[in-house]
DNA sequence: ATCGTTATCGAAAACGTTTTCGAAATTACC
DNA sequence: GGTAATTTCGAAAACGTTTTCGATAACGAT
């Protein structure tokens, strides 16, 4: 049962190690008879090269690892899923560190990945953490690293984003153009670039408008969580039971919200309208059906992907890297909670 | 910027590798005046030890592979989770690989994992195989295997794994208490092994309490997905208008048959009462909250990695292992679309 | 037969670590 | 001071591959 190795096959050959590697990577000094009878054996024998003694050799390993602040959530796993299958598809496999949203975990794991010798990283900040020095670790080893989603601007890195300030101006826009004249925002935390982001989006939509802002209609998440919407939810209909308009940070507090809001009886959208961002699968499924900005994010991954791999192989051939952004377009997604007016 | 080697160490401390290798590794036969000087300049250089050397070496990676169908999906993402939890405890690292419920596929995967060396594989199986040749492959290698959730009950290998028949008779049963009398059930797929002992749950919940199986209210999902839901709510309601119970293979299609039967103003639980399968998140914040079967998903993870490890270990010591089947407890979650009889 | 060219092969180094085993140095003991 | 026991060290092999570079063989042309 033990592993073939090409000193086995070169063994009952009779012909060297050389030249049965050789054959086997089609190198052109190998007579086709002799190459004929290395693939020959080597297929009988179901020959696999050692992948330990390659990766020593040729230092790579054609892995990368992903860290994300946690696998279960909708946005994640569809950026997980793109960047496996485009990963897959150029050889590539990929290892999941979560980080918790803890910054300690995040960097810990950044040290794992590179000790592993991982050819690259991909990854999205925790909310913790923006600027540290964990991550300009990673630039100062020169390896490979693409962040998406959850970026800090002042790492030079290839970067995948949304233009979250835009997307935000253009669903609180919706929000207007449906007739909402007091909009309310429940924002993320305070660290990420694109809870500051989208809010600055609402803002500006709100400025450009006319609309006076008000910051006692700005409430902050700590957790972005489904019963922190329920809480914001009830906080809002107490407080200020005139809002007419709530653009959510994301879907899953969205949600907790509408959940809040069919409890106490109010009308969702005819009272109040309500805007989540992300375009979570299950705000199709809910009543009323939860309008949203769609994020493309199966996408976000498949391009994360092809960033990091640009960089892998420029750097293979020892030349300069100049990182790169893109910028994803995304969509205001009309349904029920906005819908009638 | 070269990384740091043993060599490198040894030739500033003018000591032999050997000896660097030792004191960083705390073999007893160096003294503790040189064991000090290495790991102080160990430590200032910043010395990791090359993984790549070390697997070749060692013949392990601490690295293990994960292939389930898909990774956007609640209970797939719940074990993924406590997979790498438990393995980042253990110091494993996951590679992650989807299936996409295709068999063959499922197969590339399977070698990719194997060519890469693993030090273990962990599976749920796809919904188009069973027992099928590149698993046995697995056992014939010797690679430690575990499967979880879609087994093949003719391999034999460790396994975690519900009691899908008792968790589905269960379920039915809960509808039975409730008053129903004329209960479908909107089934999974053909192939797998769960789907079976699901139905067969529901077929002996029936017998059980004197209700006659009648083969025309099992419906049989091909893709279970939200949209077969919402085709199977609509025959149901069209075929069988007096159905008062449907027991659904799992939340996703139950959610699709609850959005029909909420166009259409079919009124759950009062004239049809509708329990899920797999407790996923969704089913807490729709309208009615659908009713569900509790599955372990985290904890299924967690086991999972817990029985790998323990044939990692075992096979290490070159002992002979004897695999083990763990079984997780369900629980049936009374909401909304079972609630008031 | 000689030379030049081309086709074919293999020795050997290298990647960086771990571990065995023997050698050398030190200490202990009488 | 001599022997034995103990401590401390290092040479070297091994893990399996890739790749350079030189050697040989074969062949054609003159």
């Amino acid at each position: 049962m033990r592993d073939i190795t090409l000193k086995q096959i070169a063994e009952t050959l009779g012909i060297s190690i050389t030249t049965v590697s050789k054959a086997l990577k089609d190198y052109p000094d190998v007579s086709p008879k002799t190459r004929k009878a290395v693939l020959e054996l080597a297929q009988s024998l179901s020959y696999t090269p050692n992948s330990f003694a390659v990766n020593l050799r040729t230092k790579e390993s054609r892995t990368i690892g992903l860290i994300i602040p946690e696998v279960v959530h909708h946005f994640f796993s569809n950026v997980i899923n793109g960047i496996i299958d485009e990963a897959e598809k150029n050889g590539y496999l990929v290892i999941i560190l979560q980080s918790n949203e803890s910054l300690e975990l995040e960097k810990k794991q950044v040290e794992l990945l590179m000790q592993k010798r991982v050819d690259g990283i991909i990854m999205s900040l925790s909310n913790e953490s923006n600027d540290d020095e964990h991550i300009r670790d990673i630039l100062r080893k020169e390896v490979p690293f693409v962040m998406f989603d959850k970026i800090s601007k002042l790492i030079p890195c290839s970067k995948v984003i949304i233009n979250d300030q835009k997307a935000a101006f253009n669903a609180v826009q919706h929000l207007i153009q449906k007739g909402c004249k007091k909009i309310a925002h429940i924002r993320g935390p305070v660290n990420p670039q694109n809870a500051i982001d989208r809010f600055l989006g609402y803002k500006k939509a709100l400025e450009q408008n006319g609309i006076p802002f008000d910051s006692k209609l700005v409430y902050t998440c700590k957790n972005v969580t489904f019963e922190e919407g329920l809480a914001f939810g009830k906080q809002i209909a107490d407080e200020h039971p005139d809002v007419d308009g709530i653009f959510v940070i994301t879907d899953l507090v969205a949600v907790g919200v509408l959940a809040h809001f069919n409890e106490i009886g109010l009308k969702v959208p005819e009272q109040v309208k309500v805007i989540g961002f992300s375009n979570w699968f299950m705000s199709q499924v809910i009543t009323p059906k939860l309008s949203t900005v769609d994020q493309p994010s199966f996408e976000m991954g498949v391009q994360s992907f092809k960033l990091l791999l640009e960089e892998i192989n420029t750097k293979k051939e020892l030349h300069p890297f100049q990182p790169r952004t893109i910028e994803l377009e995304t969509a205001v997604i009309e349904r029920e909670s906005t819908s009638k007016n």
